[in-house]
DNA sequence: ACACAACTTGCAAACTTCTTCAACTCGTGT
DNA sequence: ACACGAGTTGAAGAAGTTTGCAAGTTGTGT
């Protein structure tokens, strides 16, 4: 027997629900990186970095392997990227209805 | 200018991450339900169940009108089912992989 | 063997969210 | 006008999350 299925998908919901990791798996969606990398992109301390990475290893979201003295992240769970753009999708909506944010989303790729 | 997308993509993944508003959006996108309604399906206290409304209404998630003495809340953004499907897809195939709650997943309907 | 870069871990302080209680509003029926 | 059912609101304590610091690994080059 297991947590209610709406309990899952609460946590699931619960381990986005942070811009850190939005960005991870927005950057993990395009290509591997290594955590290094991820930092050049995302204005975080690295052990916020790291704690943020263990957040998704946890959930089984991405993976890490050494690759020499880097250790290189990945999606695992590829339907991710379904989540992410759906999100994009009702964001645009609401912006179009309540008119706000707008140049924001027609410039920016993800 | 308005907050970085991925921020407001965090916002409204945050917004999903609690059980109960779950359940909430679920029977929302079956048909529109009084509050009472609500409360005769979720187990939870009429005051939180209130607050919790509130939270969805003030991402407009749904929306809510008076009919007579009952106020009855309707999603007002159709796509949260998409949310809502692509986390259920994400979550059976964690569960095919890591071997847990299957019959859960099987048995029941949302 | 040593220094250095690349990460991770433990932990405490600051902050946010959740839950419940008591008090309140608003409509319906009497 | 009154009582009652249906919901909402405010506030406060408990519980959970986030952040950054200092300390610890592990691999590479010298």
């Amino acid at each position: 027997m297991g947590v209610p299925l709406y309990q899952a998908k609460a946590e699931l919901f619960k381990t986005l629900g942070h811009p850190a990791r939005i960005r991870i798996l927005e950057l993990l969606s395009e290509r591997d990186h290594a955590v290094h990398e991820l930092l050049e992109q995302i204005e975080i301390e690295p052990s916020n970095l790291s704690q943020q990475l263990a957040v998704l290893r946890r959930t089984s979201m991405v993976s890490s392997h050494r690759v020499g003295s880097e250790v290189v992240y990945s999606v695992s769970i590829p339907e991710v990227r379904d989540l992410l753009l759906a999100a994009r999708t009702i964001l645009s909506g609401l912006i179009a209805v309540q008119g706000e944010l707008g140049t924001e989303l027609a410039s920016t790729p993800s």
